[in-house]
DNA sequence: ATTGTTCTTGAATTCGGATTCAAAGAATTC
DNA sequence: GAATTCTTTGAATCCGAATTCAAGAACAAT
């Protein structure tokens, strides 16, 4: 009944597993929880991860990066400054309050209180977030486009920290928060940091290159 | 050996037992850590609070209400809206990774993903804190010593998501930023959200009457 | 097909925590 | 200080989940 892959394999599926579990149960799933995800029993779960913490770790490891390589993405072709900049901070927000990707980042926001571990990888995505627009405002500056009211660091992470924050609050369902709602809110701030106009329509035109992640069973 | 107290604050004790067994053990606490900090037996928790649950909640919206209430006292006396604007700031942001008020609610941002009871508690305390600086932010345009450049509804809703996302940040020990850090940054936006240069030395004239809180043992 | 390796199951065991409750301790009342 | 009520303990029990492991299934190589 069983039908071996490689190892390399078998493991990419119980990561994702393990990550469908964490949506649903949080830091604190179950080795059982897991197990159902991925179709098998908690015995052959252990035979590839001895340690469940191990595979917990793995599966937001997987996540962050996922996100952050999604958001390189969204991007990738863009030139303009502006557009690079307003399709950034879309794709750092949840598309709804079901996004996999922010909800498994919000797990994590009590956990990294507690666990060095999950606060280096936490703290180490922020800071690539930064960077990443930081490079982005830069250049706008540099092309003489954007007019910074303060360093790009100061505006990098604050841009950041907007979409953690409204992150949060759309995971938590807030009723006159959404992606569109938050994505106006940041955008004005980007706007008094820039002092460029910023137009929303760069947005609807390119349609959503953000994928819209599949519902699970 | 047991020395009753009325029902009304054995409770309490409990609810502030669990506080600071959820500050250890996040959200999935157990009850036997509960009632350790309680220095009780599980039982007797148990008498008090027939269910877990109740208690954690009860947890947590006391430390809601107590960071909320926190803030209120920290600008009461003060008129001027520039210093009641820094010292809001400043009161909404931890002191330092181990502050207790905010690593209680960021153990709660990924509860609320999952919980509706959660999610609407959170809700709630967000857009309270935005009520309080829309107030502070009206009263200071009112008088002119603000020139807002966006809605009081949006500047407030951005410096209370500025603040929560540096509080997630301070609790995963980010090591570039602190207190002071995160404060100058939100600081950095108000300045250009309202036209006013919201000088910083405003508050150490002041002493910080946010009070430091205790270790815990 | 046979052999050997890899993988999975299912049952047994163990472990930890939740729950229950009779008995006893501690305050209150009179 | 006796009676009453409230509170806590500690032991017993229960339950779910983790862990272990022998046995068997699935595949690969020959």
């Amino acid at each position: 009944m069983a039908r071996p892959k490689r190892r390399v394999e078998r493991r990419a599926d119980l990561v994702e597993a393990a990550r469908r579990a964490m949506l649903q149960h949080g830091t604190s799933v179950r080795l059982n929880q897991v197990a159902e995800q991925a179709g098998l029993t908690s015995g052959a779960v252990l035979y590839h991860y001895p340690d469940l913490q191990d595979l917990l770790l793995d599966a937001n490891r997987a996540g962050m990066e996922r996100f952050y390589d999604g958001r390189l993405r969204a991007i990738e072709g863009l030139n303009d400054p502006a557009q690079r900049l307003i399709v950034t901070i879309a794709s750092g927000l949840p598309i709804d309050s079901d996004d996999d990707g922010v909800r498994l980042l919000c797990e994590l926001g009590g956990a990294a209180a507690r666990s060095t571990v999950y606060a280096a990888l936490l703290t180490s995505l922020y800071d690539r977030q930064v960077a990443m627009y930081q490079v982005i405002l830069e250049s706008g500056a540099a092309q003489g486009v954007f007019v910074l009211a303060d360093s790009s660091l100061t505006i990098s992470r604050n841009l950041v920290a907007l979409e953690d924050a409204y992150g949060y609050r759309m995971m938590a369902r807030h009723s006159n928060i959404d992606h569109d709602v938050a994505t106006r809110l940041i955008v004005d701030y980007a706007r008094l940091a820039t002092a460029h106009p910023l137009p929303l329509d760069i947005l609807t035109t390119i349609g959503n290159s953000t994928q819209k992640n599949v519902k699970q069973t």
